[in-house]
Parts: C-alpha cells; structure tokens; sequence
DNA sequence: TATTGTTATACTCTATAACTATA
DNA sequence: TATAGTTATAGAGTATAACAATA
C-alpha cells in the first residue's frame, strides 16, 4: 500500500510523462469527472431507490441478462466477498427478479437466473440510466456520432463489460 | 418515485426516441460502461484505501484545491447530511489533509481549508486516478485526441465540476 | 482434502433527531 | 425565530470467520 503511494509520489513531482499518454489521461480524466460532479451520481442513487436494489445488486442483474450464472462466476466478476454475495442474490430474490437454481451438473453451486419481472426491471433501470447530462448536447450531432464511435472502439477492448450494458450503434431511421 | 418508474416503463416500450438523442444515450452507455465494470471501481476504491480516504473525503479534496469553502457551501454542493458532512471534514482534519478555519465576517460558521499535507496527497490521488485503462490505448494518438477535445468540451459545459477535476489541454513537447 | 455457498457477526459509510451557539 | 454546525444514534452496505454440504 505504501508502496503504491511512493510510486504515484515519484510520479506526480516529475512531470515528463510520454506525450501519448498524457492525451489518453486527459481524456479518462474527463470521463472521470464527468461521473463524479456533473448529475450522474445523483441519477444512479435515484434509480436504485426507484428500484429499491443497491448498486451491487444492479450490476449483477445486468450481468444476468446474458443468461443465468453460476455464483461462483459471479464472485470473481465482481471479486465480492462470497457472503456479500449471498445477500445480494437473496435481495434479487426477494424482489423477484432473480432466483437460484441448481447448478446442472455440479450439486455444491447453484447458478442465479433473471425471471420476467426482472427483465422487465432491467429494461427500465436502463432506460433511466442512459438519459445523457444535458452537457452532451453541447456537441453538434456529428460530434456526438464521432464521439460514439471513438468511445464504442473502447467499450470493445474491455472483455470484462456484459453485454447489456455495451452501447450499440445508432441505426439511422430507415424512412 | 413510483412515477419516475412509470415514465420510464412507458419509453423502454415504445422505441421511437429521436435520432438525435439516440446517439448521445449510446456514447453515455458507453461511459457508464467503462466506469461501473472496467478497471475503475477496483481502482477507485484501491486510491482511497492507499490514502485512507472515503470516496467522500476525496471529493471533498478535490473542491478544497479551489480555496477554503464554507461548509454550508459544501453541503450545497454535495447534498449531503449536515452531519455527514461535519464526519467527513472530522476525516480530513485527522489526516492532517485539512482545517476548519473560523469564517471571517459569520461567526456561526466555519471554512475549511487545505493545507500543505493535503495539496501533496492530493497531487498523488490525482496522479494514481489518472491512469487510463489499457482499452484507452486502442486508440491511434490522433483519435485519442479527438476524443479528449470532443469530451472537453461536454466537460466545460458542467458548471459544477471542480477546476481540479477538469482534464487539461495536451501542451505538445517544445522539443 | 478442496470447493461452493450460508450463517452469524462486526465494521464502515451515511442519514435522522435532538442539541448548542450565534445571527 | 432562523441558521451553522455538532453529538448521539440508528440504518444501510460490505467484509471476516466459522460452518455445512458436496466433490
């Protein structure tokens, strides 16, 4: 621990960082900020409130749109304590929208699936979740597609985002 | 809150949203994207484990860089409990990072400030936050600076980001 | 013996209520 | 009487330790 603060100490006194990197730092801190300060935390509490689910427990149910889970996958996705997760699924199940079922071959595990209701939770949960900062609409709409693509480009080298969760590509209207 | 749920269950629906909105509701799924499941919670919570700060403490950090702030200026900025609040800056004053200081014309109410120790921790935690994920590498340098100038200008359109916070132009090496 | 998951428990983070001091 | 901040306390959210069942 100490040493992870002496390394950020050696860095953060002098300043000849690679040019390259200095631009892709920039742009993350940006991305940062904007998460931090701007509506964004918020907007994320009022959703889990809405929803009555923590932030945990609605990342797992993002997770768990791509098909059921075993636990212990869902553990080292997202490196929580076993019994933390235990009581995350049991609120998914006392919500209704997820519920334990013996794993096929292995009697010890389970896998945790999504039940209707909680696709039906998981589409609005997105819904409220994608609305922008009113900030993005400072970029003209080429801008804004620009910034999709770069972005989307990205999302795809991180093999660890789930697929609900991954922006799409904007098809234009066809009429 | 039940109606926040229905407005939302009414557009998850139908899915005829304009265009326009379309692409900036992607670009923002993808920023949600990389902050909720990449490297960056583990991150964030690793910098304030290696300070011994709560995510709150190290906003509060971030704004303290602008000058002392009044904490009723504090509380409007961060719409947390007014108890909570006096906890955090219990937090910072025992890390030796910041200073209630007596406010100069109310005698009701303090100012926090930051001292020496603080503007050295804090130049570290912005140093280890900064480090982009791998993905941001995907990128060529000329798309990583389209991206920085694209999401400057979102950033520069939210008023309530601390300066600390923004992502600062690549100066090019004078070399 | 190793692995999956749970129970019981404790610790950290955040909010609510009642209070003190100043305006 | 209203406002700035604190104390005492309670409630979520998350982790640690000991355990039961299966492999």
């Amino acid at each position: 621990m100490a040493a992870a603060r002496d390394a950020a100490a050696r860095e953060a006194t002098d300043g000849d960082v690679p040019d390259g990197e200095a631009t892709a730092r920039e742009a993350w801190r940006a991305i940062l900020a904007l998460m931090f300060s701007g509506e964004a935390p918020g907007r994320i509490h009022a959703v889990c409130q809405a929803f009555d689910l923590t932030p945990a427990a609605m990342k797992i149910l993002l997770v768990l749109s791509g098909g059921p889970r075993p636990m212990r996958e869902l553990l080292e996705t997202f490196r929580h304590d076993p019994s933390y997760l235990t009581s995350i699924v049991d609120l998914l199940e006392r919500r209704g929208v997820a519920r334990r079922e013996p794993h096929p071959t292995d009697r010890r595990a389970k896998r945790v699936a999504m039940t209707e209701e909680g696709r039906r939770v998981l589409a609005q949960v997105q819904e409220m979740l994608s609305v922008p900062p009113a900030s993005v609409q400072t970029l003209s709409p080429d801008e804004q597609k620009q910034l999709l693509r770069l972005l989307m480009r990205v999302v795809d080298a991180e093999p660890t985002i789930p697929a609900a969760m991954r922006p799409r590509p904007v098809i234009p209207p066809s009429d």
